[in-house]
RNA sequence: GCCCCCAUCGUCUAGAGGACUAGGACUCAGGCCUUUCAAGCCUGCAACAGGGGUUCGAAUCCCCUUGGGGGUACCA
């Protein structure tokens, strides 16, 4: 049922609005996108916003631009509507209040009149006892007689779902298989809370029948609950979705499950969420690739691949059951191969918006001259993410007094001397003053002969230009930066590295 | 504590009883290339958690142990 030929299917990604969307939640909705599409069936999105208490109306902004991000594109949700509209479940409330009531009406849910303060000192007791924790039922033995009365009375009430005490439950989880839990294990789950607001097992039970959901992709986090959700569902007589639970994604020290943000031993800081991705540079395409290997595996011998290849391949009864650490360094490979593959001009477009924030400049005064034409093509196979970008250019918009060679190892290679270094300087200085055309190929072509003429190793004679030009050690490559930084700026360069190896000499010589 | 799930190189994974001297990828190490740094190419290190079964034969099936994870809310 999960091969080639499966109907179309219909798989919601329902996020609660409570924070910033990461990396797991992300997984998940691609892996539902992916059924999706495959099937030929519909993604839909859902808001499951019935926590006032945790609601953050920017996480809702933040998801969509999430999502849109990865390319997942939904055929349902709450900006575009749909045939089951509204999709956003506060704006749904009246549809649980009148299924809770007919639970009750059924007879397999109740009115509960316990305070919160009884709960916890509950808790509290069984804890202390050492007995397990849970609600002991005590509104469900209430007599009709007691439960009007409180009822007349108004006293604040939740309804509980009545979970049968004896026998057990079964329900299977396309991955794990058949799951069996004993009823005595369960709880009288709060279905409809005392604010009139559903609890996630009713209103997810509720929407995905009324909204004709035929796979549930969630975190596993809640296989617990999928014992009581089959019960609710039996209740009320509907089918049940088929239920597929994505390993849960491990901090990357595999320890525990994925937070926010933890730091690992080597006191180094991981990602976790969306937008940090987005924001270090991470490429859409390199980011779906990744994710669609954790926990499913396009092909053991093939780890780069299309969209269109994995909605081909995708196939729900090959995840894998085991929670999983996200491999951050095969993410970086990858995206690092993903922006080899742009084209200068794509990389250009891509680049710009990261640099103007990190240098301080406007993305117009990055277009309006050819260094960045110049440099991108060589520092294009560098990048590992985009942020990088900024550390391999940034010293070519300088001004040439915020240049400083202070160091002088900057200047001077190993087994060279200040002399040496000087020498090299005024030959480069010389070449550049007349080279022509002023491309990288000839310079490098009169650096190359000047070179064999003076005897020295390349590296002897690029070294202390390298220094000069970029002031750093590690650069992009030598006669590219020099093009873009134009003959003028890169003669006072290197006149000024000059001058400062020759007042260190003198100050030698005293 | 109780319930449930999981278990192959450091990490992501392939493996659905014989094709396994366990394959691929990332990382790491070495080499080639080389103007720095990369990229690229080549080589190498590295795993079936342990113990019992079942079977002619087990990484693959069963049981136990251990380890890890999840849940135990008027949160999702």
């Amino acid at each position: 049922m999960t091969r080639d030929g499966d109907s179309p299917a219909r798989v919601r990604f329902a996020p609660s609005p409570t924070g910033h969307l990461h990396l797991g939640g992300l997984r998940t909705a691609l892996f539902d996108w992916l059924w999706a599409r495959k099937t030929g069936g519909q993604f839909i999105l859902r808001i499951e916003d019935t926590d006032r208490k945790r609601f953050e109306p920017e996480s809702l902004d933040s998801l969509i631009r999430g999502l849109r991000w990865l390319g997942l594109e939904w055929d349902e949700g709450p900006d575009i509507g749909g045939p089951f509209a509204p999709y956003v479940q506060s704006q749904r409330q009246e549809i649980y209040l009148e299924k809770a009531q007919e639970l009750i009406d059924r007879g397999h849910a109740y009115r509960c009149f316990c305070t919160p303060e009884r709960l916890a000192s509950l808790r509290e007791e069984q804890r202390r006892t050492g007995h397990r924790t849970g609600y002991d039922r005590h509104c469900r033995r209430l007599s009709d007689e007691e439960r009007s009365q409180r009822e007349a009375e108004e006293i604040p009430s939740v309804i509980r779902f009545a979970v049968p005490l004896e026998g057990d439950t079964t329900f299977t989880d396309l991955v794990r298989g058949d799951i069996r839990v004993e009823n005595k294990q369960m709880q009288d789950e709060v279905l409809l809370k005392a604010d009139g607001l559903p609890t996630y097992h009713l209103a997810a039970m509720v929407d995905d029948h009324l909204m004709e959901i035929t796979h549930v992709l969630r975190g596993e986090e809640w296989l617990a609950t999928a014992p009581i959700h089959k019960l609710i569902v039996d209740a009320f007589g509907w089918d049940m979705p088929v239920l597929v639970h994505l390993p849960v994604i491990l901090d990357p020290s595999g320890k525990g499950k994925m937070s926010k943000r933890k730091k690992l031993v080597a006191g180094k800081e991981f990602l976790a969420l969306v937008h940090e991705f987005q924001d270090a540079g991470y490429l859409p395409d390199a980011m779906f690739n990744f994710l669609t290997n954790v926990g499913w595996n396009f092909d053991p011998e093939q780890e780069v691949f299309s969209r269109e290849e994995a909605i081909d391949r995708f196939c729900l009864d090959e995840i894998n059951p085991s929670a999983a650490a996200l491999p951050y360094e095969k993410l970086d490979w990858l995206n690092g191969l993903y922006i080899r593959s742009l084209s200068p001009a794509a990389l250009k477009v891509a680049l710009v918006p990261y640099l103007s924030r990190q240098l301080g400049l406007s993305e117009d005064e990055l277009n309006s001259d050819g260094r960045l034409d110049v440099l991108i093509p060589v520092i294009q196979e560098r990048l590992k993410r985009l942020d990088e970008g900024a550390d391999w250019v940034d010293w070519a918009y300088l001004t040439s007094d915020e240049l400083s060679y202070s160091d002088p190892k900057l200047l001077i290679g190993r087994k060279m001397d200040a002399a040496q270094s000087i020498a090299m300087l005024r030959a480069g200085a010389l070449l550049l003053g007349e080279v022509e055309p002023f491309e990288a190929d000839a310079i490098q072509g009169a650096f190359r002969e000047r070179a064999a003429e003076l005897e020295v190793k390349a590296g002897n004679f690029f070294g202390p230009i390298r220094g000069a030009v970029s002031g750093k050690k590690v650069s992009p490559p030598l006669f590219e930066s020099i093009v873009a930084l134009g003959r003028h700026e890169t003669l006072q360069r290197i006149g000024r590295a000059t001058t400062f190896l020759e007042g260190l000499t003198k100050e030698e010589g005293k």
